[in-house]
Order: C-alpha cells, then sequence, then structure tokens
DNA sequence: TGAAATTGTCACAATCATAAACCAAATAAT
DNA sequence: ATTATTTGGTTTATGATTGTGACAATTTCA
C-alpha cells in the first residue's frame, strides 16, 4: 500500500502498540512475524499485516518483518524522531507524576515547561523543571517551539489554559481534566478521564458476561 | 428499545460523558432536549437519542429529557450507585496522584487501600491510607469486596500485580502501566497509557489536515 | 385546531474487523 | 538446478458495528 495515504484512525491507534510490542521482545531476536506480533499485541494477525501494510512494505513474504527496520518505520511514521517538545500546565498531584514520568523522553518526547499559577508553587522544582507562571508560557513556547500542550488543572481552568496554549501556537492538546475542550479547527485535542475509565468498567462489572472493549 | 437488551461499546463510552455534561449546566434547569445535550457533548444529536434510547424512554417528545431522571437513569446503568471498592497498587508519583485524585469519590468509588512493595513506603500515608505489602492484598480485598485493581506500578511488575488482584477476586482492573496485560475470561481490563496518548497526537501534529478520533 | 418543538426509530452510508483467495519470496529437498 | 513447501504479504469479499439523515409520533402552546 502507498505510503502517501491516509491511514484509518483505527491504525494510527494501533501503532504505538505495536512499538511497546518490539520491546517487549529479546532483544537478540532480529525478526518478527505478523503472527507473532499479533499474539503479543492481542489483535488478529490478518490485521497486523493490513496495519503495517499502510506504512509501505516493509516484511519479506516467508521472513516476516525485521525488527529494527519496523521500528524505525513505526517512529517514523508517528513523527517519534521530531523531538516535539511539551509542556505540562497544573502542578499538582498528576501533573507532577506526569513531570517525573519516563515514558515520555523513552519516546522522543521532552517535556520542557512547567506551569501553574499557585504562587506557593512558582519558582519551585519538579522533576528538575523551575515551576513557571502562566504569564510566561508565551515565551517559552516560543523559545522551545512547544508543540505539544498536557493540561493537568482542575476542570475549571482547563478550558482557559487550553485558550492560551492555542494561543501561543501549540496545536496538539492531551487533556486531562474532566471537561470537554471546545473544538478548534486543526488543533488536535486528546482527552483522558481516569473517572470515565472507571465508569466505564463499572458497567460491564455488572454484566460479566459482555467484554469491555478499547 | 428495550432495556434488556446489549449496549453497544461504542455507547457506553458515551454514557459517562453525559453524565458530566449533566454536571454543567445550570442547576436550575429541569429539562434538557437531545439538541443541547449534543452540543455540550460534541456528539450528534440523533446520536445522543439514540444512545438515551438504549436506557429505555427517557424523554418526552416535544419536551425532552427530564435531567434528574437522565442523571438517575445514567448513574444506574453505569452502575455507579452500587459503591464499588477499589485498591491501587503502586504508590509512586502516579499512584499517589491517582490517590489524592477526588474525581472518584465523586463518582461512587472508593479507595480503601493502598499497596506497595518498597519498605521504604510501607506503613507511610498517602491521602489518608497507610500504604501496606502486597502479602496484605487479600485479606484486604476479602474483608472490603474489592471489585476493582489500579495498576500504576512500573510495567515490569504490573502484570505480576495483575495476576495477584485477579487472584484476590478483584474482577476489573484499571492499568496505567505500559504494558499488555494478558487478557482473562470474565475479568475487565482497561489500559490507559500516558505515552500512548502521545503518540497518537504526534502522528496528527505531522498531518495538521487530518483530525484525531476518540 | 394548527404550528412549533422534540423524541424514538428506521434506513442507509461509512468504517472497520475478519476470513478467504491469491500471489511472491525464501528455504529445503531432491 | 529445479521443484515443492512453507511462510506470509496483498487484495478482495463479507459481515458487523457505528454514525447520521429523515420522518412519523407526541407534546406544548398560542
Amino acid at each position: 500500500m502507498k505510503e502517501n495515504k491516509k491511514i484509518p484512525p483505527a491504525t494510527v491507534k494501533r501503532l504505538p502498540i505495536y512499538l511497546q510490542c518490539l520491546d517487549q521482545i529479546d532483544p537478540n531476536d532480529i525478526g518478527i512475524s505478523s503472527k507473532k506480533l499479533a499474539e503479543l499485541a492481542k489483535v488478529n494477525d490478518a490485521q497486523v499485516r493490513r496495519d503495517l501494510s499502510h506504512l509501505g512494505t516493509l516484511g519479506t513474504r516467508g521472513v516476516g518483518y525485521d525488527i529494527s527496520t519496523l521500528r524505525n518505520q513505526l517512529q517514523l511514521e508517528l513523527g517519534l524522531v521530531e523531538g516535539w517538545s511539551a509542556v505540562i500546565v497544573g502542578v499538582g498531584n498528576l501533573g507532577s507524576a506526569l513531570a517525573h514520568y519516563g515514558g515520555f523522553k523513552d519516546k522522543g518526547f521532552g517535556v520542557v515547561g512547567l506551569f501553574d499559577d499557585d504562587p506557593k508553587k512558582i519558582n519551585s522544582q519538579v522533576a528538575g523543571l523551575v515551576i513557571k507562571p502562566l504569564s510566561e508560557l508565551e515565551d517559552y513556547c516560543n523559545k522551545f517551539n512547544v508543540a505539544i500542550g498536557i493540561i493537568a488543572t482542575p476542570g475549571e481552568f482547563a478550558q482557559n489554559v487550553a485558550d492560551q496554549l492555542i494561543n501561543c501556537g501549540v496545536r496538539s492538546i492531551l487533556n486531562f481534566a474532566p471537561v470537554l475542550l471546545k473544538n478548534v479547527k486543526d488543533i488536535q485535542i486528546r482527552s483522558v478521564d481516569l473517572s470515565q475509565e472507571l465508569q466505564i468498567l463499572s458497567y460491564y462489572l455488572d454484566r460479566p458476561i459482555l467484554k469491555a472493549v478499547d
């Protein structure tokens, strides 16, 4: 399949999973079959082949996929080689946890700034970064060319923070506040609502026969 | 639509959103139309009506939905009135943040225990709870009839912890560790992988024309 | 009574997952 | 070297799930 074609959203969501699976296999292995990868990723093997075919012709018939080629291609397709910079706004418990989270750096993201408007927090350090007031957000975003804003404020401030981020040129937002942010053209927003996840689990708790998805 | 029928997963995922939207509207309002609710939830209004029709005939033609009835029905359907108990395993930065997170209690979930095997953490307090070693997990689960386990350990321990939780009778798991947990029959598992969310955003950063979904 | 508002539901279109059929490459056997 | 076999990529087909437009049915209000 051609590489310039649009990749279906359902596939995009699985690409990071495949990447994760590659990190879990024996580092001595040099190749992997779609069947094996499907097993690790817990999806159908036909799905794996089809998903990967969107990235170009990566596999070798009769052999499988070369692991390092596959990893490179996944990273390339996902833009993980771009070294995107991120800021975290709201340095409470969750924001602080996110600042310490090593998984971001591993995947090529750099948290370059922490912001909070609580005077008690400003100028204190978390995870090696000094917390700044939001008034300095714009300078930071320009200086570091920040592409991603992570919102970990209480719900009531989230929309305002999002507006400010967008205003500063941030094009993608990962929102942990329990509110639905306004949709803005050309701005990517993903929300993670911890309590919603529990609620979905709760639904299926009452109905043990059914299976949750996604 | 009949109430005993299976609700499509895509709908189940939206029910908590509708509930969230109800909390955002003027407390003096007594009713709401599908159009208004759709606007708040950022979905199509036909979708709202169809989703809600799965809960029974709640609305009144020509009028709309009674807010308190709707809220009650959503809470009932999602099992939020059951008062499920949860434990958090892994009290690092993220686990600690989750322990402090108020959104769980608001929705009827109670965090009744924190567990960690780091000797330095055991017996210290976080969010009013004393951290216990995993050896006490089973007693706790029996005593409090724990239904939900929240895993916030590093990836390498997650599968082991999940096995232990299941062994202790926990039927639902919310996993924050960056690993895919084994699928077990009759056990509900949802995973939230922070770095994966960023990776999906990253894909669309390179392609500003497309829009991320979900 | 008639017009406006709004629901519940059907029908259709789009997306998606899975299975099947087919084809290409590599390896093993002769 | 040739052929058979295995592996697996690619394409097509099929069925399931999902989202959305349309509209009859019901209620309110003037």
